[in-house]
DNA sequence: GCATGATAAATGAC
DNA sequence: GTCATTTATCATGC
């Protein structure tokens, strides 16, 4: 259940004997990471307050808006959302710990 | 901007601490005993980070920044994976 | 001054 | 859609 495709066939790296780790060869192309300005960022996070899914409307206009695709908007919300799941997760955890010094 | 604000004293960036010697020790130690697949079960996961006192999220963070450094060093020095390496055998003597 | 841990864009599996 | 990742970047430790 490796993360990407480990077809390590298609760079010749059949016979290299020196390096045999296979999930040290990315395959794809992936595009560099570019981080958002901040008014990008604030435009983004007052859409997510007032709903975490955005529709595809309202993913037109702001990609329009700032000048983002509508492919990057929509994996920022993803990617948002996340976030808001694992920072719940981590006050949860937080809280249980409380609860448990307080208990004792 | 008061978000922003909000954002940067909940950003664990702020207040980030090394781990342990005995942690780095477990967890590099599985790494490279692990080589050629890195990739540690969720199950495996929760057993480092009880060993290692640390939280499940944690050790993902740091296998992922594991994986790509020491991709990065790939043709260099890498003596630390030769530490790991001896160690095994060592381990691994009748 | 880099080493290191955590986060922000971006991808792919499912 | 979620979610485990990859990768660059950020912020800190020392």
């Amino acid at each position: 259940s490796t993360p990407y495709p480990s077809s390590a066939s298609l760079t010749g790296m059949t016979t290299m004997s020196s390096n045999p780790l296979e999930w040290t060869g990315q395959v794809t192309v992936r595009k560099k990471r570019k981080p958002y300005s901040k008014f990008q960022t604030l435009e983004l996070e007052k859409e997510f307050l007032f709903n975490a899914y955005v529709s595809k409307q309202k993913r037109w206009e702001l990609a329009r808006n700032l000048n983002l695709t509508e492919r990057q908007v929509k994996i920022w919300f993803q990617n948002r959302r996340m976030k808001n799941k694992k920072n719940s997760q981590r006050q949860a955890a937080q809280q249980a710990q409380n609860n448990n010094n307080s208990s004792s | 901007a008061v978000m922003i604000l909000r954002s940067r004293f909940l950003d664990a960036r702020r207040k980030r601490r090394n781990f342990s010697k005995q942690a780095s020790e477990i967890l590099n130690e599985y790494f490279y005993s692990h080589l050629s697949n890195p990739y540690p079960s969720e199950e495996a996961k929760e057993e480092l980070a009880r060993k290692c006192s640390i939280t499940v999220s944690q050790v993902s963070n740091w296998f992922g920044n594991k994986r790509i450094r020491y991709k990065k060093n790939i043709g260099k020095a890498q003596e630390e994976a030769n530490l790991y390496a001896a160690k095994k055998a060592a381990a691994g003597q009748s």
